[in-house]
DNA sequence: ATACGTGCAAAGTATTTGCAAACGG
DNA sequence: CCGTTTGCAAATACTTTGCACGTAT
């Protein structure tokens, strides 16, 4: 998948805006977050930076953690206990998951009707929201 | 809260069909959750039947674990890396999840719309979906 | 009587933190 | 130069597992 610019762009520049100096780890896992449609473990993160040959774990965490923060990236958790992350636009499209409890598999989806039923949903809540994620279980094609 | 006297019996009984015997530690976790109507993390329900003194942790996790297999329970992960679990009836009314990011509270809400939308969705997913799960991320009325 | 269930302690996994060295501005 | 960022290693937090003993059936 070619690098979402767009986004990685955004991020850097949302980053160096928020007084985040530039750094080769952050940006590594940046870079590879922009060529990625939907969420990574940062394990998997890991190992696409080069492993432990030139960044480290920790500041896998670390940039995710502040990425998150900033809201360039979405974390998700799927109920397997891993966390995963996945590049997130401000107002843009968003997707949402899809995870085959059999094989573990997840995959994205989107549907407009869900979103509006969400948003209706929203107003009537009393909280400030700021996101919202659903996420199917079942079994896949391959897995029934 | 009074106890859910229907779901602890189905799920007693279901234990039993299923080549469960007795237990102390299991029909603990199962009175306890009967008095829940949201999600609680394993180390609550551990305290609540009675710290160590009684039960041990890894016997509430073990309970759990058998309770989600049945689907007599469902597991919701909310994002902050702690899993939590609440009683879950067969095809009955279930309720989704209102997350405050700032203070950590987890609140439950319904909303038929969204229910009616989700199942419009799982129709073209070509997944054989037995569940969905719904996050709803914000700022709750005190902390806003 | 005989498996299954349980508590405890130890192990495992994912993630976070402390620190000294490297580095960007 | 000075403070941020980083890699490493140690620490933490949650959850799982091994084992010997208790207990339901």
């Amino acid at each position: 998948m070619p690098p979402n610019r767009a986004w990685a762009d955004h991020a850097t520049s949302s980053l160096g805006a928020a007084g985040y100096r530039g750094g080769a780890a952050r940006a590594a896992v940046v870079e590879y977050l922009a060529t990625q449609s939907c969420c990574r473990t940062a394990i998997e993160i890991h190992s696409a930076v080069g492993g432990s040959r030139s960044v480290g774990l920790a500041s896998v965490y670390r940039a995710l953690d502040v990425l998150t923060q900033l809201r360039l990236v979405q974390r998700v958790e799927v109920g397997d206990g891993v966390a995963r992350f996945e590049p997130a636009v401000p107002g843009g499209e968003h997707h949402h998951h899809l995870v085959c409890d059999d094989c573990g598999k997840v995959e994205a989806f989107e549907d407009p009707g869900l979103e509006q039923a969400l948003g209706k949903v929203a107003a009537s809540t009393g909280y400030a929201l700021d996101g919202h994620e659903v996420l199917l279980r079942g079994a896949c094609g391959n897995c029934r």
